[in-house]
DNA sequence: GATGTGACTGACC
DNA sequence: TGGTCAGCCACAT
């Protein structure tokens, strides 16, 4: 990726202030960006995100908490993984109590 | 360089 | 309640 990609490098940023154990939303980091409504921006950072190595998109779902990028990790199961060791539970590939859980970047970093 | 696609989302019907 | 559409913009073809 370019280094040039200031809004890359800001999601990837965002996404590693994200507390273990929480969650956001691929749409919250965009409009906190100032990018409002390019969430798929957002996802298109964490389909690079694996070469960055620290970035944990496994903490990055969809509006409704559906783990709707788990088939981008190196095994499907990965994402869920991940997320139950840090005690986040999931069901059926969706965030259990998701709302409780979720991490708002302009509330958190404000 | 036009076209299609997508780890999304909100609005509309 | 549930399906579709339109914006969003980087990237692949």
């Amino acid at each position: 990726m370019s280094q040039h990609d200031s809004f890359f490098q800001d999601v990837y940023d965002v996404v590693r202030l994200i507390p273990a154990g929480r969650v956001t939303s691929y749409g919250a980091i965009a409009a906190y960006l100032g990018r409002k409504g390019s969430a798929r921006m957002v996802g298109w950072a964490m389909n690079q995100a694996h070469a960055i190595g620290d970035v944990p998109a496994h903490r990055v779902v969809n509006r409704i908490g559906v783990l709707s990028g788990k088939h981008h990790f190196q095994t499907p199961t990965r994402m869920q993984e991940q997320l139950e060791a840090e005690g986040v539970r999931v069901e059926n590939d969706q965030v259990q109590d998701f709302a409780r859980l979720f991490w708002h970047p302009e509330r958190e970093l404000a």
